[in-house]
RNA sequence: GGGCUUGUAGCUCAGGUGGUUAGAGCGCUACACUGAUAAUGUAGAGGUCCGUGGUUCGAGUCCACGCAGGCCCA
């Protein structure tokens, strides 16, 4: 056998091809030689986003992984060569997390319970927990990688290249120290992650007392802004207020309710019955202070947000100056983040104890208010252990006159136990919040004091308020080069674009400065040493830099190296251990790499190793700043760190940079999308990719997120081993475009594999089937010219080359939905249900010939083309159908050179789509003969007449002389496929033709504008002596409001729309007419038909083959049955393979069939 | 709260530059066909094109404002 036939049901093949093909690419290295057979062909560069191995792969890793797929194939088709290096993503959070879980440890037991050495051993082991589940679903859903030479982002070349980067920043002035505002705990005396913010039960109900401060406007008697503060405290470091643009603020004339002086308040006019509530009344005369036991208040201005701005005020509580620029403090400026939510729409600003209030102050260039501590730093108004400051707290015991601060700290909750007993024992302690009330309302600058209830976020450790607080960070100064970034944004071909220009082109607009700074344990360590006062700083840019500058001090050396215990009969003297007298004694990594020569390879640049090292620059320690750095930045140095670029492999990286290709979620815009971009930009004046997919979501069948929780998760190894991975991967994209999100509905899998594959797998089977009874074979050198073929194969040769066209382009700009949606509609509707079923005749009738070969040529030309074009996407079945259609000429077509040569479909070369071969007109035809044949069905049934009985003529009224050309081109095709005997035309003067004329309103509408309703009824009034005349004459006048109109042909519309007397069925401007009468004649053969039909069944009952001849024997019965029979003798012998056809008075064997209104004896035996 | 995105038949999705009767597949109902047969054909039922307003002779399509879902950011 020839051709393979696979008789087993779709499921049961997907997965046996799926073991097949897998075991034939590893046997072959069938990846590794797609690559190597591209050597010396410009390259397609992509980038693996690395995934983490500490989690296992879901169902959505598929999906992505898919589209990354995908386009490398495709390119490897065009010839290209696609390295694609494999990656993991080792640091971070996560992977620290899921080690504290194991170990049942928290950060706080970091150094104490664990050592930082055994706590990153730990993280190390952990990373690639999952790696073996990673590999297997990489290979099964044939995935290609390079997993043998993946890049690690842990391991020191990595690292280092990441440490290169960092000082090409450093050395341009991009990488710099600053502050951010950050969640602080006092308490446990440490930042808190987002992530720490976000565990459960961190947010509690908090009574805190709340104050709505004035400030009063400078030169004005007794103007004031509104400011309302649930954090008193913050206060003392006011230096803005801000307000919204847009809102709308009134000034209210009133009295203060403590000090009972008249005042004039600004604040939002939707805040106003909040603010007043029921003490307050609306009276045209203020000057009482009373009215009714209410204070009265009157609106006497309203402006907008926009009119504030800039308006200076007089500091609310003097106790410190701004440092720098304090002329620029004290005044409005604008913040986004105002609402008329709550409070006064007047938001107060302490740069140092507020995110948005910093970020607003910058922009406005509005300084903070810090004051220098004891050493010279600057340092806010309250320090790190929640207490006010010497300086503030000396104000405030002034003013109370009070030796001993009752609020020296800012929450009663920050006071240590130690302290506890002492200050809260006393009997007038207050809160802070309460103090600064208490002096605000004795200052007429209080306008409400109230407790407020709301929810505040505590530290998980100790179960205190969380303050927020400047703390040192680094930063990449992106906002240097923001408009080169944009500019660079607008070369990358982003899929969809609106994530480009949207999304990610906005983020870039709006650029801050990038945070670098992390404080965890398990990471890239910043390379940067500095003295304590920050007076000397060096950025480390490498492990040889490292080397040549670094110290261990002697214990550090004996506890990495076993310093004491080395033979160090090498080394000259003991000047090599740098001598500090007070801090003890250094050993320079030089003189260590002397005794220990594989020193680099002992490194490990991780904490705590790193944090041991110090610099020593003009007699000064230099220690490590302990920040270790964003892992997006690890990511981000992915196109260098993989080559260990610029310390190795320069050629290749220059050859593979920047990526012609990536692709990762939506959700990674501003992750790895931009840390590539970032660095790119930054360091290389380059973009770090040219075109970008970024996929949506995978969500449930519902459109739920999948969740563990919800128990709605699809495992992707179930859903493979169920489905093969063809189906899921076609599905994933055939549904809907790669960035919409995916409702993943395994029905609808199981769909497809039904509908598509299933289709495709008949397809070869009926090939493969004929083939071999035929004993066919491809010749790639003997094929039929396409000019000598016929109407049907010309036309599907012309579909295919269409096909070629439309799927090359998809591919070629990242549409892969429409590529395969292309392929399915060829498959299914064209080759199949088309070209497959009107040829079945010419492979089931006797010899080889002419139009039997050159059936099977193009049905071989096709399947393999499809093979081809659906390699990209569905790797294993394409595979399977290629090797199926050509394994069996492989050394002849290797010997000759040939494009089939190939071993696999992967290798071969993307076909070129033959324009000469494309037949516009035959495909118009072919069109027209599909939709008459569906109207002649359409009336058969309506009539009900089956097709197996043959009728005499259709009759089709044709109004241009091109259609009946067309038509009378495929009119066999048609004859054959409703099973009628001739096809007439009928013209209009015929006389019997209704015809219809409809406005072409896209004409008319550019013409006669408002009119249209007008001539649209005219129109319709034309009767068909009108239609005629104005066919004939080509115009016909109309009259609108007594004015003639002319109407041309191009202005409307004409189509036949009935045939008197006629059965008639109409689709477009298509109308067909079927002749029902039956004769007997048509009965007859009907009659044949039916005969044929039935001995064929009873043939596949017995279980015959395709090729075994029978006889058969017929009782004589009904008179019109035996005419037919005796008449149509040889064609019912010719269909069914009967030697012998009898028609005998007596049949005493066989079987008695009911066919229609009669019935029949007949016997089939075999031979 | 902001940016982006989606909303069309029970489900999954198509619907260049506005053109009057909005389509396909699946599912459902009925009938037919049968050497590809767990396939196929024909017909039917099924629509507030998310809503409101606007531009226009004409809006699923363009504009504005909303509503609902999603992602990211605050």
């Amino acid at each position: 056998m020839k051709y393979k036939e696979y008789k087993q049901s779709i499921s049961q093949l997907s997965t046996q091809v799926n073991q097949e093909i897998l075991a034939f690419w590893k046997a072959n290295q069938v990846f590794e030689q797609s690559v190597t057979s591209r050597e010396g062909k410009p390259t397609f560069t992509f980038y693996e986003g690395p995934p983490s191995a500490n989690g296992t792969p879901g169902i959505h890793h598929v999906m992505a992984r898919t589209i990354k797929d995908i386009f490398c194939r495709y390119h490897t088709l065009k010839g290209k060569q696609v390295k694609r290096k494999g990656g993991w993503d080792t640091h971070g959070l996560p992977i620290e997390l899921q080690v504290e879980k194991e170990l049942g440890i928290t950060k706080e037991d970091i150094g104490k319970k664990i050592s930082v050495a055994d706590y990153n051993k730990k993280c190390r082991e952990t990373v690639m927990k999952y790696k073996d589940q990673w590999d297997e679903l990489t290979e099964k859903m044939g995935y290609w990688v390079d997993l043998q030479n993946p890049y690690i982002t842990f391991e020191n070349k990595y690292i280092e290249s990441c440490w290169w980067l960092l000082q090409q920043l450093y050395n341009k002035g991009l990488l710099y120290q600053g502050y951010t505002i950050q969640p602080y705990s006092p308490a446990a005396g440490t930042g808190l992650s987002s992530h720490e913010l976000n565990q459960p039960g961190t947010y509690k109900m908090v009574k805190d007392t709340t104050i709505v401060a004035q400030f009063k406007i400078k030169g004005t008697p007794n103007d004031y802004f509104l400011a309302w503060t649930t954090t008193p405290w913050t206060l003392p470091a006011n230096t803005a207020l801000a307000v919204g643009k847009d809102i709308d603020y009134v000034k209210v004339k009133t009295h203060n309710q403590y000090t009972n002086q008249p005042v004039n308040v600004i604040m939002a006019k939707a805040l106003m019955g909040k603010i007043l509530g029921n003490k307050y009344v609306n009276r045209n005369d203020t000057e009482e202070e009373k009215f009714a036991g209410k204070i009265p208040y009157v609106v006497c201005e309203e402006m907008k947000g926009e009119e504030l701005l800039g308006i200076e005020y007089e500091q609310l509580i003097p106790f410190a100056q701004p440092l720098e620029n304090a002329e620029n403090a004290f005044k409005v400026i604008a913040g986004d983040f105002v609402t008329t939510e709550d409070g006064t729409g007047i938001v107060h600003i302490s740069p140092t104890f507020g995110a948005d209030d910093f970020r607003a102050a910058k922009q406005a260039g509005v300084p903070p208010l810090t004051i220098l501590d004891e050493e010279g730093k600057e340092m806010p108004l309250v320090d790190k252990q929640g207490r006010f400051v010497k300086s503030v707290k000396a104000q405030f015991d002034a003013y109370f006159d009070n030796s001993e601060l009752k609020n020296k700290y800012i929450k009663p909750n920050y006071i240590k136990p130690e302290y506890e007993e002492k200050e809260s024992a006393k009997e007038n302690y207050l809160p802070s919040d309460v103090l600064i009330s208490i002096m605000l309302k004795e200052q007429n600058k209080a306008f409400k004091v109230e407790k407020y209830e709301h929810t505040y976020p505590h530290c998980w450790r100790t179960d205190k308020p969380v303050l927020y607080y400047p703390l040192e960070s680094w930063f990449i100064r992106t906002t240097a080069l923001k408009d080169r970034l944009v500019e660079l944004n607008k070369t990358i071909n982003w899929k969809p674009e609106s994530t480009g220009t949207g999304r990610f082109g906005n983020w870039l607009e709006n650029l801050v400065d990038w945070n670098l700074s992390r404080s965890r344990y398990w990471g890239t360590p910043l390379p940067i040493w500095r003295t304590e006062d920050g007076k000397e700083e060096v950025c480390v840019g490498s492990i040889e830099e490292l080397i040549s500058l670094g110290f261990l001090s002697k214990e550090k050396a004996n506890e990495y190296f076993d310093w004491d215990n080395l033979d160090k009969s090498n080394l000259s003297n003991a000047l090599d251990i740098f001598p500090m007298s007070s801090t003890g004694r250094y050993i320079s990594l030089q003189e260590i790499k002397r005794v220990v020569p594989d020193l680099e390879s002992k490194l490990d640049l991780h904490k705590p190793f790193a944090d041991d090292i110090v610099l020593i620059k003009h007699g000064l320690i230099l220690n490590r700043v302990p920040d270790l750095i964003d892992v997006w930045f690890d990511s981000g140095a992915m196109p260098y760190a993989q080559w260990h670029y610029p310390f190795e492999n320069q050629d290749i990286f220059k050859a593979n940079y920047p990526a012609d290709y990536i692709s990762e979620g939506v959700d990674q815009t501003r992750g790895w999308f931009f840390t590539l971009h970032a660095i790119a930009g930054l360091v290389f004046d380059s973009v770090a990719f040219k075109n970008v997919v970024s996929t949506g979501l995978v969500l449930d069948k519902d459109g739920e997120k999948m969740s563990k929780r919800k128990g709605n998760v699809i495992n992707p190894f179930e859903a493979i081993e169920r489905y093969g991975v063809d189906a899921i991967r076609w599905y994933m994209v055939e549904n809907s475009d790669p960035w919409d999100n995916l409702k993943f509905n395994l029905a609808g899998v199981e769909e497809l594999q039904r509908k598509f594959f299933s289709t495709l797998q008949n397809t070869y089977n009926f090939f493969a089937m004929y083939a071999n009874v035929d004993n066919y074979e491809i010749d790639e050198f003997n094929v039929m010219p396409y000019e000598q073929r016929s109407t049907l194969d010309r036309w599907v040769i012309s579909v295919l080359q269409n096909l070629i066209e439309t799927v090359d382009k998809a591919y070629t700009d990242y549409d892969v939905t429409k590529a395969v949606r292309a392929i399915q509609d060829f498959v299914c509707d064209q080759l199949s249900n088309w070209y497959v079923r009107l040829s079945r005749k010419r492979f089931w009738i006797g010899e080889m010939t002419a139009d039997k070969l050159a059936a099977y040529q193009t049905l071989h030309e096709c399947l393999l083309v499809t093979a081809q074009l659906m390699s990209p996407v569905a790797p294993f079945f394409a595979e399977w159908l290629y090797k199926n259609m050509t394994d069996n000429i492989r050394e002849k077509a290797k010997a000759k050179n040939t494009p089939l040569q190939y071993d696999s479909v992967h290798l071969t070369y993307f076909t070129e789509p033959n324009k000469n071969l494309i037949d516009k007109d035959l495909e118009q035809s072919m069109t027209l003969a599909q939709s008459i044949c569906s109207l002649v069905h359409s009336i058969r049934k309506d009539k009900k007449i089956k097709v197996r009985q043959p009728l005499q003529k259709i009759l089709i009224p044709i109004l241009d002389e091109a259609t009946k050309a067309q038509i009378e081109a495929v009119k066999d095709l048609i004859k054959t496929e409703v099973n009628i005997k001739e096809i007439t035309y009928i013209s209009d003067d015929s006389g019997i033709l209704t015809k219809k004329i409809k406005p072409n309103f896209r004409e008319l509408g550019k013409i006669y504008g408002k009119q249209m309703q007008a001539i649209a009824a005219e129109i319709s009034k034309m009767s068909q002596a009108d239609i005629n005349r104005l066919e004939k004459e080509g115009e016909f006048i109309v009259y609108l409001n007594g004015n003639a109109s002319k109407l041309t042909l191009k202005d409307v519309e004409i189509s036949s729309e009935d045939i008197a007397g006629w059965s008639v069925a109409k689709d477009g401007n298509v109308t067909v007419a079927l002749d029902i009468t039956i004769t007997d004649e048509l009965r007859e053969e009907g009659i044949a038909r039916d005969l044929v039909n039935r001995i064929q069944n009873i043939r596949k009952d017995k279980g015959l083959e395709v090729q075994d001849k029978i006889k058969v024997f017929i009782q004589e019965g009904d008179k019109a049955v035996n005419m037919a029979i005796r008449k149509h003798a040889a064609y019912i012998s010719g269909e069914t393979q009967a030697t012998v056809l009898e028609l005998l008075p007596q049949v005493a064997q066989g079987e008695e069939l009911e066919i229609d209104d009669w019935k029949v004896r007949l016997e089939v035996a075999v031979g």
